[in-house]
DNA sequence: TAAAAATATATTGTCGACACTTTTTGCTTG
DNA sequence: CAAGCAAAAAGTGTCGACAATATATTTTTA
């Protein structure tokens, strides 16, 4: 999925692109310094050029830059996925309640084919696959659309959808249990379509935060680890 | 209040400074065209630097850029900040009850200092004044810092407080009813003391929808104006 | 006269170069 | 040999110029 509608053309956006790309699969490690004459040639654009894409990473979190020092690729503790997640349970269900409010029929059962079509693809090739992930991704994108709330896509678009994605990809063990979230979406998508917000909103709030409690499990984990040690 | 705390020697981060307030206050109108070669010959810099800070802008959501054409000063509808406002209650809500649970006993004491001082501050200039709103801002920003939850402030600050800070610099009518929001704050801090996160999630979402529901209102005295014509 | 094409102007996109800062390297000294 | 200082290397901050694109103006034509 492409990050921005418009037409790529300007070296800018191809660049960002890329280096987005590379970000997310871990091609640049997490925390790695980025030499910005180094890039530059690499990539083969100016100086500036590529400067003024690793604006657009720091506008979208990837990357953090201080100043004379240089940028780097951000590192994602669990902690800030968490925390991340935290907010996600809160916005999603503000835009899932509000979805249930505002759209429309046809995009309510657009939104079911969308679900028809990723059993397919479960089906298929049965649970890893990339575009399972991407696909949830398009499922929670329309129902921010649905909510009419620009500002909330903005916000999660902006950033937060982005780490999650390189969080999964770089660290997805679990199959993410298909089939599970699948069945949450669709009793999602029947409350939306009984226009029952308060129901949406619950439904979709405790998706993402069984979500989160794996992750959290995850955490634990780790912690457990490093007392071993 | 400085929006970022590193020292602001760069040139880029003065330019980037003196804009985003010429923009909130209203300096440079909402919907206008910025010319980089102009700005850049009006600000004594080079037009690159220029651009570095129209990227910070764009990134805090107060200027809009679109290929090939150029960047314009952000336009903001009063539909738009009251999506916001949602976002708002919604993150707010959640801060403020982790806040409840992951506030030290001194930031509790520090925020009750920083409401007396508010009182005081309200005393002696009746309402209307710059430092109110921005303590009511400073209210906020301790609460997030309190919730422990790095991204929250992330971002309410990336973006969605500059847009209510413009909004109220350019057309807060009202007075904001300093007495009734510093009665809801004492309580918000009151549910805090006690370590009540429900309450204190619930008591910020009011407070914050009260905020919106007069907006709302603004909103509907304005399409009635229109209809009007 | 009005619409369309062509030219001219202004603006954005991209680049390479220089100045200043930070980091690394190498040398001196206790 | 280690610690501290000095010089060099690398990197970031800033600038002005050229190329590509969009906008405004003029000219042509029906």
């Amino acid at each position: 999925m492409k990050s921005d509608s418009r037409n790529t053309n300007s070296l800018t956006d191809t660049i960002f692109d890329q280096l987005q790309d590379a970000i997310i699969k871990g091609q640049l490690p997490q925390g790695s310094k980025i030499s910005e004459p180094g890039l530059a040639k690499q990539y083969q654009v100016s100086r500036g050029t590529l400067r003024e894409a690793l604006s657009r990473l720091e506008e979208k979190q990837l990357v953090v830059r201080s100043p004379n020092i240089g940028a780097s690729v951000v590192t994602l503790s669990l902690k800030e996925l968490i925390d991340i997640y935290h907010i996600r349970e809160a916005l999603g269900a503000m835009a899932c309640a509000l979805a249930a409010c505002n759209m429309s029929n046809d995009e309510i059962a657009d939104l079911r084919r969308l679900l028809d079509e990723h059993e397919k693809s479960i089906q298929l090739d049965d649970g890893l696959s990339y575009y399972q992930h991407e696909g949830e991704f398009d499922f929670h994108y329309r129902i921010l659309i649905g909510s009419r709330n620009s500002k909330v896509l903005d916000v999660l678009d902006g950033g937060l959808y982005q780490l999650i994605r390189m969080y999964r990809y770089q660290f997805s063990s679990d199959s993410s249990r298909p089939w599970q979230a699948l069945k949450e979406h669709r009793r999602i998508v029947d409350a939306i379509e009984e226009r029952d917000a308060e129901l949406a909103g619950l439904l979709m709030r405790r998706h993402i935060q069984t979500a989160r409690q794996r992750i959290e499990q995850q955490q634990e984990h780790q912690e457990q680890r490093e007392v071993g040690q």
